[in-house]
DNA sequence: CTGAATTGTTCTGCTAACCAACATATTATG
DNA sequence: CATAATATGTTGGTTAGCAGAACAATTCAG
């Protein structure tokens, strides 16, 4: 009988940290910009020229960019491929909302190649957002296997959402109280599935692919239906906190004596400032915030122009604490938040400039979200990138397709 | 004549990105731990026995690491050295303050060796606390020379600080503004200089040798004499934002139609809280913060428990903005808040409970500063360790002592 | 005193990056 | 239109640095 010595365990797997960082940096990259030609990587990167061919000749093995004829004209010498990511890569993206579940399919590079929105008549439990995302993913699986290499779903969801286990802690608006919907999404699939605040996973889009392009310190605010939620990227990285809750600025104090609010505090930005009076002045009984824009430009009347400026106020008092606590370069409103700053130009930028602090606010750039209603989708499928960018090599254990989509 | 083809240009200066990455690691994690084995290096780094060698081989020779007779006792097998962080090896700190400028001395491994309070007549200018310091080290010049191998100086602001460049953007109670004081204390000198935030220095005196030890999200809250100060730890690394501003959280709002704040907006937590008022019912002309609790044990007066409370409110109110922004897993109060604090265990921790969203707060430990006095002096000094630990290699371009200490 | 356990030490091999020389493709120039 | 200049891909050789294996050292258990 042998004894059992202990074996190198994995057959094969991984390879030198230092491959791994220049494979991750490279793949990050071309995925951030869409097109990188082979000569601007080697500046990037900071690597050899011939270092850089072999890494990119990797990630074209690996499926997950391909190289194609120098476009950059103009420019003396021997022309430099172009390396784009690779889009037949994908992953699957699903946003629970309270009354519809919307599902994508996202492309490496941040293109949505598709999406489903799935109305619901009422507010969908945890089991049936899940039930409703998978007959949706296998209504597409022969084209997905056809096409796609799926590397995994990312989900986002309206609440606090531990990411490390995929657990929903608590949803307020949808009701949900500790839900383990990445396990659910995954059993009910067979795809790995990862989820996260739906607020922090736009900030990252945004900064990636939106206003924040380039960026490294942007606060993002979402005003919708189910109140407001924050996401918000320090120095280059999504703030998680220790159990992943970070960054819910809805919640921030901006009034003393305010309404109660469901978190339990009083005075809550979400209590003072909703959409439900602003779609009420302005006639509506429902609709997006482009709907409600269009009405309100239309619309001249007193008491609505008051009530903007009110929850325009509160915004800016969040946005105040926000400046001072993150010195961010980028501040994205989205949803009903994006249409008051609309609306009325200059006013956050005045109130910021006046009371926040000296050297913080004069940098400080208000943008509405550029990304619309593509964001949620590609904030989702980005966290299922975010792994698969950091450790590309690990992609080949990935089931692939048949016959790939260019 | 020849044609300059290009060189090189360092003649050896730097190595392989990998070995100075795990220089780095090894020599951080000796430096926040103080003494570390060798067999617990290469379990917490991962990296082979062999490998481990060389590099705390390295480190001896750089300077910046001994090895000691093995303390580990009771294991079976070859016992393993201690390795520990080589005191000879140090950093200058300095704290200017509204009352005095302090000086210290802090060994690699956070030891504190020396420090000297120079306090002053009237609220110094930058150029008085740049000279008080140069006059002090001067002083300090031939021990230094003779024993200590000094990296850099480390400054601890109160104010706006661009660590960048290290420029005071604004001290509002040290009334600078725009203050080159790292160049300033540089040239004065000949040393490297930086300068920071006092308060996000401390944050990171605490996350490293403090009240923090091990954790990766820490909100650190001072306050003292000119005002509240704070720093945030998240995920591990300080919150630096866009220019280097980030962590204000003094200028939380807190209260509707509250005072006007010298930074120009209202309702601020500084305005708010502050130890004034404490000082004033405790029947006290000045003192710091163990005076003070002192004489508010004594003291049983209801007006002072008033106060006290309703600065514990306000407190809470900023407490709850930053568990629901950050979901830290350590709060640490220092100075008054401190005192506060200790003076009515629970009442934040309650405030908390009930107030911040759900998941946040349960996990949320909130604690005094555990360093007291030589915080500021540790992390000034750390503000130079960062860089030296960063890359352990770049220290051979450094004046080096004649007679090592031990 | 012997064996098991653990760790330091030395030597060898492999991976991956860099460098230099050469090949290639384009623009600029006359 | 030919040639020079420029920039970049490609190839082969060199080197740094880490892992792994074999061996030596040191301690504990009995």
């Amino acid at each position: 009988m042998m004894s059992a010595t202990a074996r190198p365990a994995a057959p094969a797997g991984d390879l030198d940290p230092s491959r791994r960082n220049n494979l991750a940096l490279i793949s990050s990259l071309v995925h951030h910009h869409g097109v990188l030609s082979r000569a601007e990587l080697t500046k990037r990167t900071g690597l050899n020229r011939s270092t850089v061919g072999t890494l990119v000749g990797q990630l074209v093995a690996l499926g997950l960019v391909y190289e194609s004829a120098p476009s950059g004209e103009g420019q003396v010498g021997r022309p430099s491929p172009d390396v784009r990511p690779d889009p037949s890569t994908a992953a699957l993206a699903v946003n629970p909302e309270v009354d519809a579940v919307t599902i994508g399919l996202v492309s490496l590079g941040g293109q949505v190649q598709k999406k489903i929105r799935f109305a619901t008549e009422r507010i969908p439990t945890a089991r049936e957002a899940v039930n409703i995302a998978a007959a949706v993913i296998a209504g597409m699986r022969s084209e997905l296997d056809a096409s796609y290499r799926i590397t995994g779903i990312g989900m986002a969801v309206p609440g606090l959402v531990n990411r490390a286990d995929g657990v929903v802690r608590h949803a307020p608006h949808l009701a949900w109280r500790d839900e383990p919907v990445a396990r659910m999404m995954s059993e009910a699939t067979g795809y790995p599935c990862l989820a996260d605040n739906d607020a922090s996973l736009g900030a990252e889009a945004e900064l990636i692919f939106g206003a924040g392009a380039g960026r490294g310190n942007l606060v993002y605010l979402n005003g919708g239906a189910s109140g407001i939620g924050g996401g918000v990227i320090a120095d280059g990285a999504l703030l998680r906190g220790s159990t992943g809750y970070a960054g819910e600025l809805g919640h921030t104090f901006v009034r003393t004596d305010g309404k109660a609010c469901h978190c339990g505090a009083t005075g809550c930005l979400e209590t003072e400032v909703s959409q439900a009076p602003l779609f009420e002045l302005a006639g509506l009984e429902g609709g997006d915030a482009a709907q409600l824009e269009e009405a309100l430009r239309a619309k001249d009347s007193p008491e609505l122009a008051a009530e903007a400026a009110r929850q325009l106020g509160f915004l800016g008092i969040t946005l105040r604490n926000a400046v001072n606590t993150f010195d961010p370069d980028t501040i994205v409103l989205d949803g009903f938040l994006g249409v008051l700053h609309s609306l009325s130009p200059g006013t956050l930028e005045g109130l910021l400039r006046t009371q926040a602090l000296d050297g913080a606010a004069d940098k400080t750039r208000i943008h509405r979200a550029a990304l619309g209603s593509d964001l949620m989708m590609i904030g989702a499928a980005e966290l299922v990138f975010t792994g698969v960018l950091a450790d590309p090599a690990g992609i080949r254990e990935l089931p692939v397709p048949a016959g790939k989509a260019r």
